[in-house]
RNA sequence: GGGCCUAUAGCUCAGCUGUGGUUAGAGCGUACGCCUGAUAAGCGUAAGGUCACUGGUUCAACUCCAGUUAGGCCCA
């Protein structure tokens, strides 16, 4: 016998009995050994950070991931699934700065470097178990007992390696970089802490004049930092803009791009026009001459940058390398001379005499007012606009230039794009577009922090200025053997490594490392690599695991762990990491927008959990639509997933187990007749199909194609399948068709178990072990240890599925045409006829005919080419052929057939539906119509009930006879009679008799039609007087009010 | 400010690309009716759409082109 199984959709409490099965099996752990000797698929787990709860967003992730993992095992791939944790960086800093009440570096290094770092070692795994019982109960299988921990020694050691390797390739220099930088923190911030503290703020707008040299005209150039002035080296403009040359109203000369005239006050007259390649090069006077440029630097000269737009300001640009991203890489460029006469309080140093000890942001209304005195000062306002503020201190941000360590990225720009090719995206747009336009405009990557935690970056210098010779140290081994005081127990991390020395080989000093650790983007950038600890050990894992054939993360990743897997993976061994990459979007609250508390859409996710379950967030997430497009994520959005699909599968199989138990059936105890019912035949082809199909989808990775095909198998095996074949297991006898039917049904849900394992891998498990398991020990011991169905193309036969349809179809236009007909489906009628069918189909239609009658519970079905006889016609244009051969006459065409008169239009429809061409005349032009120019539309005449779908249509006799007459009165009855016996609680088996209080008529449809009552309603005897013990109840039974009385026997 | 994506029924989504065709589909939800001894289900009908907006190409545009607006993501 099957467990019973429960027809209520708990499912949450299935699958926690599923998890403790996987769980005391360690069938996860099985799966992999199982699947050892297999080609490996390579999947790379990206390190989420564990000082955070994971939020909806992970789960979308991680039910993604797991997919691809499970298909592809019982594809027959050996998959290793190794977890990884993300420990550095600086999140984990402020976390612990937070908790310990530090604010900023120097009280940090008051309270103690290695104190400090211990704290962040301990926060970092804050979450872990959050993370790990998420994980769990979600069902995504990952081997989170032998994770990569990137700050694990031997981790850090794999990336020291990595570095040495790119140090010695001469690709890591010591540069500028501008960062967001708090001059009262005295810290740069990173970008996600700049995100959180922009507001709209007033700010100077003002338009200076910069004389041209040996001219008496002036540029003039917008800012809203007049401060940055003091330090200008360079105007920018656009080559393929126009510029023009104009005088004033007061006889002022100024340069600037035609598009920005409207800066201009007043009236003004264009001396000259001329394109803005023109003016490259032109030199112009300095501004203020604190500053000194070097010989060997370019300065005060007019320079072209892309990014110079008409939107704003005049077309002219003021350059300041200290400050400003755009402004440092248009200086390197042109070799500009670079001022940053500011200390790190952000106060003029003394070289800026007039200035000096000021605050940068309150020199500014000083600077305008000496311009105002030089009569350089175009004109000054107040702009409001956005500008980032120290979400600590609240003081403003200044663009800073900083000293960073840098690879040199943009040296191998070609050789990403390249790699980039290799790469088969998820959505694919995102190759050439985000991410390939990312690539193209690589900036050079400022790989060091002036910060605790993190990998330590592995370069000694010489403490001697002149010497300035450098190292990078790539292992732990090295490191002991230059150092010269290196603990044999060596933590690599500050402060441990800050106090190794080593003796310069140049000059004989002491070498000290630099002070900063690393960004932590290159940790998780190195997983390919430091997850085995290679190039120290595991050669054989990294040969097997290197690139991966698949990742998926969100599309926040982009330049993140996609790049930084990307550009490490081409310095180092200069290939691409992974093969396929699929983008995932952002988890949204109901209302479309992000999750958070104070909208009030956020959501639990052990709410759904523990009330709706994995399987239906799985599937949600699978089929609502594909895995880029952002996803509203709410309660009601997943009962739709267990109503549509979950809620239907189990039933199903619910629904076999009952009867199966009831008629004791078991697998392979009955042997299926040699020839099929076509039902049975129609289902397997079905099945093959929908797996082949399946397969397809997923070898793209398109989840929400292969999940919606999946769904549809479901739906029509329950809803057509299934509803067709209830009978046939109500059947007394164990016979042939019963079998057929179980066997049938037995072996598709067994295969669906296994087709949609990887999907919902919960009641996947619960089907098959109950199916399966129960009577077969020498099973695989779970679904996830059994092969992906396979699917045989002879078994899918076409023709079946047309006829099928077909049938499908003509059931649903009758079921409209009688819905139509207002006439009741418990009332037999006696016929209908089909047409508008082809030959093959109506041929093949026999074989499902009975089937028809049985759903529209008619006598008998016809069919006929022409049905003139049930309808009238209309007639529109086939715009797709008339079109091309007519033009602008297809509007007449149609004006014709809309005023003609009916007849006319029957006539013609009658001609097209034999084939006839017709001539019609318009404007002196004869229109040939051929059957392919016209569409033509029937619609019902009275007396029949008619519905018409195209060239279909179906028309229903609603003529009622004396005989269907009283049949409709049995079929009311019985009706009844089962509503009565469910109301009293018979078993289904129980045998009853009853009594009817009815009149004459009922009496005579008794005799007819009685035997089929008996049958139905398991009745041994039959009153039609009043009887004592009898309960009656009082039914309209087709207007006639009518007592009847149930009794069991 | 830049790049990429998205915009179709109350909600979730198809259709749109190199193949433009006048009458744009499905599911959920709603209303009414039907069916039901597996079902939280099924069937039918109806209401619900200026296919974000503006302009262009064309006999014809949800579809192609240009621009605008709004939202999202990334970056500044």
């Amino acid at each position: 016998m099957f467990k019973p199984v429960d027809s209520k959709l708990n499912f949450s409490e299935d699958e926690q009995k599923i998890l403790e099965f996987w769980e005391k099996n360690e069938i996860f752990r099985k799966t992999l050994e199982h699947s050892s000797k297999n080609p490996r698929f390579v999947f790379y787990e990206g390190p989420p950070t564990a000082n955070g709860k994971p939020h909806p967003g992970h789960i979308l992730g991680r039910a993604i991931k797991d997919v691809f993992n499970r298909y592809k095992t019982m594809k027959g791939f050996h998959v290793p699934r190794k977890a990884g944790w993300d420990t550095h960086g600086l999140p984990v800093e402020i976390e612990v700065e937070k908790k310990l009440g530090l604010d900023g570096k120097e009280q940090i290094e008051e309270y103690g470097v290695e104190k400090f770092i211990k704290h962040c070692k301990e926060s970092v795994f804050t979450y872990k178990e959050e993370w790990e019982k998420m994980t769990t109960r979600l069902g995504f299988w990952v081997d989170m007992d032998n994770p990569y921990i990137t700050m694990d020694n031997k981790y850090v050691e794999s990336i020291w390696g990595a570095l040495k390797k790119i140090f010695d390739k001469d690709m890591l220099y010591f540069g500028h970089k501008i960062l967001p930088y708090c001059p009262r923190c005295g810290t740069a911030l990173s970008s996600h802490e700049v995100a959180q503290g922009y507001r709209q703020t007033k700010d100077p707008s003002v338009f200076v004049k910069m004389k041209i040299a040996n001219e008496d005209a002036h540029f003039l150039v917008w800012t809203t930092t007049p401060w940055t002035l003091i330090s200008n080296v360079a105007l920018a403009i656009n080559r393929d803009e126009k510029y023009v040359r104009i005088k004033t109203h007061d006889d002022q000369e100024l340069i600037l791009a035609k598009k920005r005239l409207e800066v201009i006050d007043g009236d003004y007259e264009i001396i000259q026009e001329f394109d803005g390649k023109t003016i490259e090069g032109k030199k112009y006077e300095q501004l203020f001459e604190y500053c000194v440029k070097p010989e060997s630097k370019n300065g005060f000269i007019v320079v072209h940058a892309d990014y110079v737009s008409m939107d704003d300001g005049t077309g002219i640009v003021h350059i300041a390398p200290a400050f400003g991203e755009d402004d440092y890489q248009v200086g390197q460029k042109h070799n500009l001379a670079f001022f940053q006469p500011i200390d790190l309080q952000g106060r003029f140093e003394d070289i800026v005499e007039e200035f000096k000890g000021m605050f940068v942001k309150d020199a500014d209304p000083e600077i305008i007012t000496r311009l105002k005195r030089r009569e350089l000062m175009y004109r000054s306002q107040k702009v409001e606009h956005t500008y980032p503020f120290c979400w600590r201190c609240d003081s403003p941000l200044l663009y800073y230039a900083r000293q960073s360590w840098f690879i040199r990225m943009s040296e191998i720009r070609d050789k990403l794009l390249k790699n980039n090719q290799e790469i088969n995206w998820y959505p694919e747009y995102i190759k050439d577009g985000r991410f390939g336009n990312f690539l193209e405009n690589v900036i050079d990557w400022a790989i060091s922090r002036e910060r605790y935690w993190g990998t330590p970056l592995n370069i000694w210098v010489c403490e001697d200025d002149a010497c300035d010779h450098k190292i990078s140290i790539g292992s732990i081994a090295e490191l002991k053997e230059k150092g010269i005081n290196c603990p044999d127990d060596i933590e690599l991390h500050k402060p441990y490594v800050d106090n190794v020395e080593i003796k310069c080989e140049k000059c004989g000093k002491t070498m000290r490392r630099v002070s900063e650790v690393i960004d932590c983007w290159f940790d998780s950038g190195c997983m390919h690599t430091a997850q085995w600890h290679y190039p120290f050990e595991n050669q054989d894992e990294f040969d097997k695991s290197m690139p991966a054939d698949f990742i998926s993360e969100g599309i926040d990743q982009t330049r993140g762990w996609f790049y930084s897997l990307l550009a490490t993976s081409t310095l180092l061994y200069d290939k691409a990491p992974y093969k396929n990459c699929l983008v995932t979007a952002h988890v949204l609250g109901k209302d479309g927008l992000k999750m958070s508390k104070s909208k009030g859409n956020t959501v639990d996710p052990w709410d759904v959990f523990n009330k709706q379950g994995s399987d239906a967030v799985r599937w949600y997430f699978y089929v609502s639509s594909p895995a880029w497009v952002p996803k509203a994520f709410y309660p009601e959005a997943i009962t739709e997933a267990i109503q549509k699909f979950l809620g239907t599968l189990k039933n199903l199989y619910s629904f076999f187990v009952l009867y199966a138990n009831i008629d004791k059936y078991e697998p392979g105890k009955f042997k299926s007749p040699k020839d099929l019912p076509l039902l049975d035949k129609w289902v397997i082809s079905y099945f093959n199909d929908t797996v082949k199909e399946v397969e397809e989808h997923m070898e793209r990775f398109d989840l929400t194609k292969t999940t919606r095909k999946i769904q549809s198998f479901v739906d029509d095996l329950s809803n057509w399948y299934l509803r067709r074949s209830r009978r046939r297991f109500w059947a007394s006898d164990m016979n042939e068709d019963k079998i057929s039917a179980y066997n049938t049904l037995y072996s598709v849900l067994v295969e669906l178990s296994k087709l949609v394992a990887p999907f919902v891998p919960f009641i996947a498990e619960e089907i098959y072990q109950n199916l399966v398991r129960s009577f077969d020990d020498k099973a695989p011991e779970s679904v996830h240890m059994t092969d992906f169905p396979a699917w045989d193309e002879k078994k899918i036969d076409n023709d079946l599925h047309t006829l099928m349809e077909a049938t499908m179809k003509i059931v649903g236009m009758g079921r409209a045409a009688r819905n139509e007909s207002k006439i009741k489906n418990r009332q037999p009628l006696s016929d209908v006829t089909v047409g508008g069918l082809s030959t093959d189909v109506e041929k093949m239609l026999d074989s499902t005919k009975e089937l028809i009658l049985d759903e529209l519970n008619i006598k008998e079905v016809s069919f006929a080419k022409d049905n003139s006889k049930f309808v009238d016609f209309d007639l529109t244009p086939n715009f797709k052929t008339l079109g091309p051969k007519y033009g602008k006459l297809v509007n007449k065409i149609k004006q014709h057939l809309v005023n003609m008169p009916e007849e006319a239009k029957n006539s013609i429809g009658h001609d097209l539906l034999n084939n006839k061409e017709v001539i019609v005349n318009i404007e002196n032009n004869e229109i040939k119509l051929s059957p392919d120019d016209l569409n033509i539309i029937s619609k019902g005449k009275a007396d029949f009930s008619v519905i018409t779908e195209g060239e279909v249509f179906v028309a229903l006799n609603t003529h009622i006879t004396q005989e269907l007459l009283q049949e409709g009165y049995i079929r009311e009855l019985v009706n009844k009679i089962q509503n009565m016996r469910k109301d009293a609680g018979f078993e289904v088996m129980d045998r009853i008799e009853i009594s009817i209080l009815g009149d004459d008529e009922i009496s005579k449809a008794f005799e007819a039609f009685g035997a089929y009552l008996v049958k139905e309603t398991l009745c041994d005897k039959v009153y039609f007087n009043e009887r004592d013990g009898f309960i009656y109840k009082e039914w309209d039974i087709n207007g006639k009010q009518i007592k009847i009385a149930v009794k069991k026997q």
